[in-house]
DNA sequence: ATGGTGGCGGAGCCA
């Protein structure tokens, strides 16, 4: 919530009072947003003005009338500038809608990146998370890849894929431009084994993303994704062991570096440094109970708003439920004023 | 842990 909508709005006002002041449409939205958030209240008065008047509350879909009373009740509106972002590689959206739900309840995260999402557009689980406050946007395909944005605000920009046109059949790619900031979602290729044309296809992948992002005003740029890419080694359990293994190759490993020479910085390794610090475990191994993983989930910032990052978490809860994907979701907060 | 599990879609591919 801003500083102004706070001012304004601490003392009770009428909706057709607040658009003689406010002429900005991204106010109104604000208003919306605390509504459903719970920090505005709105009273409406039914019928003639002598009945007594009712708190309304927010639905998906829901619209202020001009003589509705309008309260912020949110004392703290400080609250209001934490940002908090998250990556996770979900493994099919539908499989595991009922864990996203319950935990995009718990966690109230203002803006999600999935990947994996495993799913057309038109079956997209649209209605599901309008109902859970959170609007959609997605660039999926049958069985594989897709890639979402799950956010309490409604994006000023959406983009679909590359601006160049490359890997039209993959939908490995989606941005969003919001707060002013750009944040790019990416499922960047597995790679499979150096010697397969799919390997050749990631480092494709990785140079015409480096390319992508570059035209980006990167001082006010977040991605984030499955990049399958460890970028150090401790983020590996053996890294002398998996020195010649795909997703920590020395190719991809200078990739990465190449990405983040754009003026990126690893947020997550802003607050640790410690080894150890999965987002991925195989299924197939039972990695997970061993912790044997890899970091290959990331969130990369530009210097200017990497300071302005309060914390970065790995979601172990997340990852240690019944029916878990295979990735962990990835935290990250900012204190983002615009 | 060179086997194993999980998702999609209805056999085999992908991770």
């Amino acid at each position: 919530m801003s500083e102004s909508l706070y001012h304004l709005l601490k003392e009770p006002k009428k909706v057709q009072e607040v658009q003689k002041t406010l002429k900005s449409a991204s106010f109104f939205s604000a208003i919306y947003e605390a509504w459903r958030k719970g920090t505005l209240t709105v009273q409406r008065t039914w019928g003639n003005t002598d009945s007594p008047s009712r708190t309304v509350i927010y639905k998906p879909g829901c619209c202020l009338l001009p003589d509705d009373i309008l309260q912020i009740i949110d004392t703290i509106f400080e609250q209001g500038n934490n940002f908090t972002v998250v990556t996770w590689n979900i493994n099919s959206i539908r499989s595991r809608i009922a864990l996203l739900l319950d935990w995009l309840a718990e966690k109230q995260p203002d803006l999600v990146a999935l990947q994996e999402t495993k799913v057309e557009d038109v079956h997209f689980p649209i209605f599901d998370l309008q109902q859970a406050g959170y609007h959609s946007v997605f660039n999926g395909q049958k069985s594989y890849n897709g890639v979402a944005f799950l956010c309490k605000e409604v994006p000023d920009q959406i983009r679909i894929g590359f601006r160049n046109g490359f890997d039209p059949e993959n939908c490995r790619l989606i941005s969003v431009l919001l707060r002013g900031i750009w944040f790019i979602n990416v499922y960047l290729p597995q790679g499979q084994s150096v010697s397969s044309e799919k390997f050749a296809y990631k480092l494709e992948f990785l140079e015409q993303l480096t390319a992508e992002l570059s035209e980006y005003p990167i001082e006010k740029m977040i991605v984030l994704g499955d990049l399958n890419i460890a970028p150090e080694d401790i983020d590996v359990p053996d890294p002398t062991a998996m020195k010649e293994m795909v997703s920590f190759r020395p190719e991809e490993r200078a990739a990465f570096q190449n990405l983040l020479a754009l003026g990126l910085h690893d947020v997550f390794r802003k607050f640790s440094k410690e080894s150890g610090q999965y987002t991925w475990w195989d299924y197939r191994t039972r990695g997970f109970e061993r912790n044997d993983g890899m970091r290959i989930d990331h969130i990369l910032s530009s210097e200017y708003l990497i300071e302005q990052a309060t914390q970065s978490y790995i979601d172990l809860e997340n990852r240690s439920k019944a029916k878990p994907s295979d990735h962990a979701p990835v935290f990250s907060c900012f204190t983002i004023i615009e």
